[in-house]
DNA sequence: GCCGTGTTATTTTTT
DNA sequence: ATAACACGGC
């Protein structure tokens, strides 16, 4: 009975409670994965279940894989002991939602028109195809944003709403204009043997109610369903539970509402209400007791959330070491923040306290991480990001998925258009428009319409007439024949030969090299054929289907690699689920953390709270919140107040001894030791933003913002006579004007 | 067909 | 402020 040994007598409950429905109310670090791991484990050991009756549901790729690890050991030279034997890690069915219903889908689609070879478009390709829908119905994507329209239809697939749902209790005009584009859209991802992301669960949901005998099938396959983070799913992923756990009702969720920060992509909190009321033996099961966080950290976070004022009747509690003090600094602006939690982090090495992979920097939006960037880069401070620009998301690497799915799905339009002029084949935007509108009036693909375009080259007695001069004809043809060479190849190919074919030997090589930062580009080429090789054991089309499909559902997350000596540079979203020694979210202000989106409405409020909240409790032992006075925000600086959230946390958990927030302080002359070097900068802003100063060339104008660079001050200044000028202060000599 | 300039939006969070 | 994008000239 090991496997119960080392759990408390909820946690122990949670586990052994494995028939019927189950619903765990997991506070952040009272042990949720240690349970999911261990009910599985027990289900598998105990009560004899095949790993095949078995499937977990978890919310991203890294969650799912460090699952496995647990349950089955990391490789075959891991040391810890696994819970389960390594030959059981490809029975068990486990991964995200997406992952998982591609899989049914490549299997089972075909009962619902689904072609086994479709291919999953992401947020870019969606965004073009939106656009073409819109365009389609003849109205004009510049009235109507496809940023929006595909974000309403998105939000309607989340509610399982079908485009004739959609136009059935469409209102408004713009309703109706979203739900014609929407029934386009449709059409074109079908014609484009496509799916999109929200697809992927809405037609498992559709396969299973159309064909009753097919879910019957998974039924008898999967007889207990486990869901992690359930506060975080949309109405279709709540149905497909449903569905699924309908016969054997073994359907155990965990979750936290309190964690919930994923409403803007319709997941609905309601489903963990729904969840007690359509199974209303409901076992319900509280994990109260933190083992994560000190006690002062836990009081910081909770005093956080209950500012929401939601009626909560869990009660978060640890048996951990008070520990530090919360501390909550006030910087200048960005640059100044950044140094902060440089200097800080030199202190806790030094001191031996942390090492630099025990830390987290936390931030409300991406594009925050560019100023910790450019200082952590300035002073020699090692840290990953967990995705930069995102990999695949790069143009390059794009490109060559882009021929790589042509291969996979020849109908794929979006991606052929992709790439039939790259590299350049001479084959120009009014030819590429002449095509696309002849393919459409023929309703045949580009692939197709290629392939007419290649026979009837030579010759001349085909009819229709083909409106392409010789030349065009010519071109044309040899791209469909490159097209045609390569998937014939590829019946055969594994996948680093495909690869290398694609990547190598078309020209892309030669023509990515003269394109700015080739070489790193190339190198970003190389990266995914390593990613690519992989595959390589399995057959030459499965491995192209195995490897697009990965491609398409990676997240940011999975690139992260803990075993690198470097802090961490996160999201507060993509933080959700992780956990750090040392924790620091910067950016502490009103309009950032809360987002000045989301002033308006008061559940949005209480989402960035959550969302801080998340932020908080991923700490162990200490946790910074900083702000600055000065922010850097599309292009102008503006002074912002600290987050309203500050004010609820009470004064005896917080440390103001150095620097005290809530009092106004003159930005002068504050010296911060640095990490690389012992000596410490002295940071004399001689000029504030909003003093008026004089120029003996430029005249007078206005300080917009100061702001120090090596072994300097750069003033960036409006003047009245010449417009913005960015200048040194050293060698300016500027004079101020009272 | 390509290149340059001027205009425009863009910034919340992502499977 | 910056990047993407459209338009117009070469």
């Amino acid at each position: 009975m090991d496997i119960l040994a080392k759990l408390n007598p909820a946690q122990r409950e949670a586990v052994e409670q494995v028939h019927g429905p189950v619903l765990i109310l997991a506070g952040p670090g009272s042990g949720k994965t240690r349970v999911i791991t261990h009910r599985v484990a027990y289900l598998i050991k105990i009560c004899g279940i095949s790993p095949r009756h078995i499937m977990a549901v978890t919310f991203t790729n890294k969650a799912a894989r460090e699952m496995k690890n647990r349950l089955f050991g990391g490789s075959e030279k891991d040391h810890t002991t696994p819970l389960l034997t390594w030959s059981m890690r490809d029975q068990i069915t486990l991964g995200t939602f997406h992952a998982i219903c591609a899989r049914i889908l490549r299997r089972d689609g075909r009962a619902i028109g689904v072609n086994p070879d479709f291919v999953i478009y992401d947020a870019e390709d969606q965004l073009k195809l939106v656009k073409r829908a819109i365009q389609n119905v003849n109205l004009d994507p510049k009235q109507y944003a496809p940023p929006l329209v595909r974000s309403r239809i998105s939000a309607a697939k989340s509610q399982l709403l079908t485009p004739k749902d959609y136009i059935e209790q469409s209102i408004s005009y713009l309703d109706k204009v979203v739900s014609w584009a929407y029934e386009r859209y449709q059409q074109l991802l079908t014609e484009n043997n496509a799916l999109d992301f929200d697809d992927l669960l809405m037609k498992v949901v559709e396969l299973f109610r159309s064909h009753p005998e097919i879910l019957a099938e998974y039924h008898e396959r999967y007889r207990h369903i486990m869901v992690d983070e359930f506060q975080d799913t949309n109405l279709t992923q709540y149905e497909l539970v449903r569905q699924l756990s309908g016969k054997y009702r073994n359907i155990c969720v965990v979750g936290d509402p309190d964690q919930s920060i994923y409403s803007w992509r319709f997941a609905d909190t309601r489903n963990i209400l729904n969840f007690e009321k359509d199974y209303l033996d409901t076992k319900v099961v509280l994990l109260e007791q933190n083992y994560r966080s000190t006690k002062r950290i836990l009081e910081t976070a909770s005093s956080i959330i209950s500012a929401n004022g939601e009626h909560n009747p869990r009660k978060l509690w640890t048996d951990n070491k008070p520990g530090e003090l919360t501390t909550i600094v006030e910087t200048y602006n960005e640059q100044e923040e950044a140094q902060f939690v440089i200097s800080e982090l030199s202190h806790l090495v030094e001191q031996n306290k942390a090492h630099l992979s025990d830390c987290a920097v936390m931030y409300r939006t991406n594009a925050q991480s560019r100023a910790l960037e450019e200082i952590f880069i300035r002073k020699g401070t090692p840290y990953k990001l967990v995705a930069g620009t995102r990999f695949y998301e790069r143009r390059e690497v794009k490109d060559i998925i882009a021929y790589l799915r042509i291969i996979q799905n020849p109908s794929d339009s979006i991606s052929l258009l992709r790439i039939i002029n790259v590299p350049p084949r001479a084959i120009g935007k009014r030819s590429i428009s002449k095509l696309s509108d002849w393919a459409e009036s023929r309703k045949i693909s580009l692939y197709e319409a290629l392939r007419f375009i290649a026979l009837s080259n030579g010759n001349q007695s085909e009819s229709p007439k083909l409106p392409f001069n010789h030349r065009t004809t010519v071109l044309l043809a040899g791209f469909f024949d490159l097209l045609a060479e390569i998937i014939t190849k590829s019946a055969e190919f594994n996948m680093t030969k495909l690869f290398n074919l694609v990547a190598k030997s078309l020209g892309y090589k030669e023509y990515i090299l003269k394109e700015t930062d080739g070489e790193e580009r190339w190198d970003n080429i190389l990266e995914l054929g390593s990613v690519a090789s992989k595959y390589d054991d399995l057959k030459p089309r499965e491995g192209l289907t195995a490897f697009l499909e990965g491609v398409a559902l990676v997240s940011d997350l999975d690139g992260l690699d803990d075993s690198i000596g470097a802090v961490t540079l996160i999201t507060l979203h993509q933080a959700k689920g992780l956990e750090f020694p040392v924790v620091f979210i910067v950016g502490m202000e009103e309009g950032i953390l809360p987002h000045f989106r989301s002033f308006d409405i008061p559940e949005q409020i209480k989402e960035e709270r959550r969302l801080c909240y998340v932020g908080i409790t991923r700490a162990k032992e200490r946790v910074y919140l900083v702000h600055a006075f000065r922010r850097r925000l599309i292009g102008l600086s503006t002074a912002n107040s600290p987050s309203r959230f500050l004010e609820d946390i009470p004064r005896h958990l917080i440390s103001g001894t150095e620097v005290q927030w809530g009092e106004v302080r003159q930005p002068i002359g504050k010296t911060y030791p640095l990490a690389s070097d012992s000596t410490s900068v002295t940071i004399i802003p001689e000029l504030s933003p909003g003093n008026r100063v004089r120029h003996n060339q430029f005249g007078e104008g206005l300080v917009i913002s100061c702001q120090s660079v090596t072994d300097d001050n750069e003033v960036l200044v409006a003047f009245r006579r010449v417009g913005l000028k960015k200048l040194l202060l050293s060698f300016a000599r500027l004079e101020k004007v009272e």
